[in-house]
DNA sequence: CTATTCAGC
DNA sequence: CGCTGAATAGT
């Protein structure tokens, strides 16, 4: 059989004599492990073994902490010295948990990083899950047997028996060694090697510090806010009962739009594929008509805050340090971006009062400050540079206000006579560009009809004509080779583009529009983090990277580190890249997040 | 499990 | 119009 030559497990030996160091003195160079654990989260859950593999065909599982032994818990001891040489490089799927795991064994993971996880989504970053089961399946046709069927009705891997621990989990170092020596020479061919091994395997350890550093939260505070919003919440919904005339379940769409459109006989606007939208521009329309949907307005923002931030986020902080860990994922987004989870601490409120008081539950530790540094129009600056549009680069290289400068083309007048409306429209209209611009959509955000929207689109493509071309080379590019790039090489393949349904095919070349730079600057803040991490090591600075929201990080600074940092992070930001214009970073500090912005 | 809605960049 | 993750209702 096939399978039993490729993945022929070993038991570890269970002898009790004295065991031997893993050496790494011999002529290995590459050691493919995996850390099994008692749950998913490197920073609360337990390791219950490691699997080792360094050559095809022989791997092993060394349990530490199964309920039915026997177990080596010395295996920490003996694997240290190999672990941590630098000269002998790791191999794994997802090394950011199996380090931050050993870590706190008191383990430096140390070498090069050959991170399979990554590298399948490198590879194809449309893929929606790179689990080793799925990673596994794709490019060695191998069907792993599914954890929950070994689990069982077991509480962890703890308690699941060697005799069936063994097999499993020696597979898994097996299948990272396999996938190494295919997916890797796969990125060299996709000329993604570089980009692999300057950015997203130094980034794995800029993330784990992170993760491990977490955000500090004032508990008192988010508790005070939870009762304000409830007394609000309250009064809001008797509100609603007295003028709806009935009391239904106010976060139920479908029994809203019952209310709003067949007992109050209001005018439907929008449908969804199920009925008729109750979404924020539809009850700021009917806001005109009734004074229900305002007050339904409120309850929904309200209810969103109390919910999803004030009366969770207490609930994921470390009740010892009152810290909140996120994860955030690097093989997620299909541009490059990072996603954040368990909690998203990427999706923060911040553009309202009550966002601001979120915010300003993010705290530095005593002696520190939280200091924020986040890139201005990035994105546009990057379609300045890619595109060598002049009236962009002008504006970049010339500190004017870029919105205002779009609206002076658009409406055809000097940049100081521009309306706060006119520059308003044109503020949505860059970032249509950067959307890749329909007009329905264009209309959609502007409220204006299809038509007029065109016409905006017409008139700024015949003022910038450096835009224009771009998006249709980009376009032509993506048709021709399949994919588009970002300025590092990241790929991202658009199978749509050449779809004959128009909508599947316009939705592909936004898709192409967009990617490229949504992706750069996501290359480009990475590059920045791993320059300000380094940083902070050699420098031995005691600051520490908490957070990073796509163009923004944040800091938890000693105090008397403030100035050395703001200059080491204004540094490595705006130098990350140099590009045809200037990168422009904004930072602010202070006891909270609040007032860091 | 899917749809809707909405928080962020 | 691009990219996400979470809460909720309801099947």
């Amino acid at each position: 059989m096939k399978q039993a030559s490729l993945f022929d497990q070993q038991p570890e030996p269970q002898k009790r004599c004295a065991p031997q160091s893993v050496s790494s003195s011999h002529s290995l160079k590459e050691l493919a492990f995996d850390v099994e654990a008692t749950g998913s989260n490197p920073l609360r859950d337990q390791i219950v073994g490691i699997s080792l593999c360094r050559e095809h065909g022989k791997a092993y599982y060394v349990p530490v902490r199964h309920s039915e032994g026997p177990n080596l818990p010395e295996a920490f001891l003996l694997l240290r010295g190999v672990l941590e040489d630098a000269a002998v490089a790791k191999i794994g799927h997802n090394l950011k948990f199996d380090t931050m795991m050993l870590r706190r064994e008191g383990i430096e993971v140390s070498g090069l990083l050959y991170d399979t996880m990554v590298a399948s989504y490198l590879l194809n970053p449309n893929k929606p899950n790179h689990s080793l089961e799925e990673v596994g399946l794709e490019y060695l046709q191998h069907r792993k047997r599914p954890f929950l069927e070994v689990l069982g009705k077991r509480a962890s891997f703890a308690d699941v028996p060697l005799a069936e621990a063994v097999p499993y989990a020696a597979e898994d170092a097996a299948l990272a060694l396999e996938l190494k020596g295919i997916l890797f020479p796969m990125l060299e061919q996709e000329g993604l090697s570089q980009l692999y091994f300057d950015i997203e395997m130094p980034l794995i350890r800029v993330l784990a510090d992170i993760e491990s550093a977490g955000v500090k939260i004032d508990l008192p505070l988010l508790h005070g806010l939870s009762k304000e919003l409830e007394r609000e919440l309250d009064n809001l919904q008797a509100a609603i009962y007295r003028v709806a005339g009935q009391e239904f379940n106010i976060n139920s769409p479908k029994q809203l739009a019952k209310v709003l459109f067949e007992d109050l006989g209001l005018k439907p606007g929008k449908k969804t594929k199920t009925g008729f939208s109750t979404s924020v521009d539809v009850l700021e329309d009917l806001a005109h008509q009734h004074e229900l949907p305002a007050h339904i307005l409120g309850y929904r923002t309200l209810h969103k805050l109390k919910t999803t931030y004030i009366d969770t986020l207490p609930l994921l902080a470390d009740p010892g340090t009152k810290r909140i860990h996120t994860s955030f994922n690097q093989t997620v987004t299909a541009t490059g971006r990072l996603s954040s989870s368990e909690p998203n601490l990427q999706n923060i409120p911040v553009r309202t009062d009550w966002g601001t008081r979120i915010r300003g539950a993010f705290i530095a530790e005593e002696g520190h400050v939280l200091l924020s540094a986040d890139y201005s129009q990035i994105e546009l600056r990057i379609l300045a540079h890619m595109s060598g549009d002049e009236g962009l680069l002008h504006a970049f290289r010339h500190t004017i206000d870029v919105h205002a400068r779009t609206a002076s083309e658009l409406f055809q007048k000097p940049v100081d006579e521009v309306s706060a409306d006119e520059r308003r429209f044109a503020k949505t209209i860059n970032f249509g560009v950067i959307y890749g611009m329909s007009a329905y959509g264009l209309s959609e955000a502007l409220s204006i009809a299809p038509k007029e929207a065109a016409e905006f689109i017409h008139h700024y493509f015949a003022t910038h004509p450096g835009v224009k071309a771009y998006i249709e080379k980009t376009i032509e590019t993506a048709r021709r080779q399949g994919y588009v790039s970002t300025l590092l090489g990241r790929k991202r393949h658009i199978p749509d583009i050449g779809s004959s349904n128009i909508n599947v095919r316009q939705a592909a070349e936004r898709i192409a529009t967009n990617t490229p730079l949504q992706g750069t600057a996501a290359d480009l803040i990475k590059i920045a983090m791993i320059r300000i991490h380094t940083m902070l090591k050699t420098e031995k600075l005691r600051t520490k990277m908490v957070l990073q929201i796509h163009d923004e990080l944040l800091f938890e600074v000693q105090e008397d580190e403030l100035d050395i940092l703001q200059k080491i992070v204004r540094h490595e930001m705006e130098g990350a890249m140099k590009l045809a214009v200037p990168l422009k970073v904004d930072m602010g500090w202070g006891q909270n997040w609040a007032e860091a912005h």
